[in-house]
DNA sequence: GATGAATGAGGATTCATTCAT
DNA sequence: CATGAATGAATCCTCATTCAT
């Protein structure tokens, strides 16, 4: 990526990031003021504008900094030798979370960003980014014979993943109303125990 | 429901919840525009307000009109004696996508309904109109002895009902790209084929 | 005065005369709400405009009201006979703040119209209607051989007749705040303490 | 005063203040348009909102500006060397209405600074700056052996004082009818003789 | 790089008044 | 007498964006 803010002092750049995903996450696009977010970060109007074309060029922006940022983690947190494909999901959404809790305005940020509200050429930003990694997700070195013989497989991920977004879904909205790691902790066994039914009924038993 | 526009005009009630319900649809509620309702159905300004106190108002409206739409058209639709859950839930999605299919605005309405933009005593309505049905289409009359034998029935609904949800988000918004009911008839068939898939994997075989 | 509302039911005009006075009371000419005075009254918009051609007129007919019922309790509750011009002023004051007292909106629309506020032409009916009291109150059986000799009797008068309209604005925005009569009362015996002392200054030793 | 308006060019500002004088001076504060002042000022809605968060912020920016001009004039108007209390009483006054006279709209402003309209936080601020001065005005170096013995000379102020708001408050519409500065000059002669009466009366024969 | 003054269309809402029923 | 539906201009205020400094 190659990063508008690059010349900016680093400090004040992670200001400038941190204020709008707050103002993004907590406010639908339209909504999401610019002036809320030049007081919030400290810097006057022309600045912004100076780095950013348009309020939609900051949220493309946005959009792409959580988006690598999520990827790489995943990326790097996956182990690639593992051709179990539901530990290998399980994963990633662990990771997905620990994100989302660490940075808690790119949580917020994170949920907005598929909303009916995005405009159409951000969207296929998303769809340009995101699918690179799907694919290695369900493709690289997976060991599809740990599946059920005559299995559909490729329609049983898809009820997994459905079953995953939403459940991370859930838990997302959670952290906004929970702050013990004990009630997370509880809500992640939770999700242990999913995906070990799913293991139950479409692996092949040991 | 006490219907605030019981007094109107059946030909003019029907023109303004259209316009209202294709705004709302079509933007964040924030940025919906009660100027372009008004303009769409041919009303002034003062008569939206006549009738409805804020744009909060005409909001809370249209969801308990949707939800009652929806609703009873499930509570009359579903075969109650019929005890096989995934069949129930596979009639029940069926005539929410009908209902799309006949109000299009209603259903771009509908997607909106849960976002988080929603405002909070909104919630409340909703959580307040929705449950009584979820608990009668998961408790009532259900044949649980159709299940697999020392299964964890209440997590298997909620797998199935999550996949679901994600499926039907995926159908609706194949209804903005598509017009050929061919093409929708083809998504309703893979839907059967995960549902029996379901089946497969968590009914008893006879 | 020939009552616009004479024909409407007593009950009915007492609650659109006070709905209307509380209205105006508590709020300035423009922002007062013939919307909010039909609501509180339980009338309907066209019938107050049946009665009252305008907002204007509706605030002209509380005007006139309110100057009638305070021109004829003090027409009615001065000793004409008693000479003494203090003791007149004293007695004026005291029936208005009696008034006042018993009605409530009365005081607080009362407030409202000596504003710059009010219209033109309606000021213009206010100074018709009081300076006949105005007059009578200074001039009829007057004992002047009460004040010292070569005394510029009219402009003493004029002294305390600034006096009292101040101290009794100042009773006025005191009913706001003070519930207790005990408080009131000592509002009361303070403005009679000033009177003496007005006495002792411009009246003849006895 | 932190003056919002420093970094307005000074043309600009004072046509700024003297529409908003102008328009609240005319209307209540809620009937006020801000849509006028910007018109009668010559700059854009925005502008006026850049400067000032609110129409509430604007008024009170007025309130403090008139006060300050007001008691900066009278605090160096004064002969704080001269202990005759009524002396210094009619000097302020007099300085009070040459201000008047040179802002004729801070004039009319004045006078709805003490309607009932007033907000109450704005309320504080006028309570807040006005009484210092009060202070010095009725105890910095006063002879009070002017005053005849066995007098109660605050409440004697008191009626002085009330007298003075009366009278200013006459002078002060009169302005709005008259141009000549002869009969300007005349209603201050009247207001000379009506000082010396309160003298007469009040104060020891020398 | 950085500022913040300036714009003006657009936002929701309120209002007095009219008029057909 | 009485209703309340209907109007549309006016209210305050916000916004993304531009540009001279």
């Amino acid at each position: 990526m190659e990063d508008v803010l690059a010349r900016m002092k680093a400090e004040k750049r992670i200001r400038v990031i941190n204020s709008a995903l707050k103002e993004f996450g907590a406010n639908s696009f339209e909504k999401a003021s610019t002036n809320t977010i030049v007081k919030d970060a400290g810097i006057s109007k022309g600045l912004l504008y100076h780095y950013f074309e348009s309020k939609d060029a900051l949220y493309e922006y946005l959009l792409i900094f959580t988006m690598e940022r999520m990827g790489n983690a995943i990326l790097e947190g996956i182990d690639w030798e593992d051709g179990d494909l539901i530990n290998r999901m399980h994963t990633a959404i662990r990771i997905k979370l620990e994100i989302l809790e660490q940075y808690p305005y790119l949580m917020d940020f994170g949920k907005t960003m598929y909303d009916g509200k995005t405009m159409e050429e951000i969207k296929a930003l998303v769809e340009q980014h995101i699918p690179d990694l799907y694919n290695k997700m369900y493709s690289y070195n997976i060991d599809y014979s740990l599946f059920k013989e005559n299995l559909d497989v490729k329609r049983v991920i898809t009820m997994i993943q459905l079953f995953l977004d939403g459940f991370s879904e859930k838990i997302a909205s959670s952290y906004k109303n929970m702050t013990t790691t004990a009630e997370l902790r509880k809500e992640f066994d939770e999700l242990m125990i999913y995906l070990e039914m799913y293991k139950e009924a479409f692996y092949k038993k040991e």
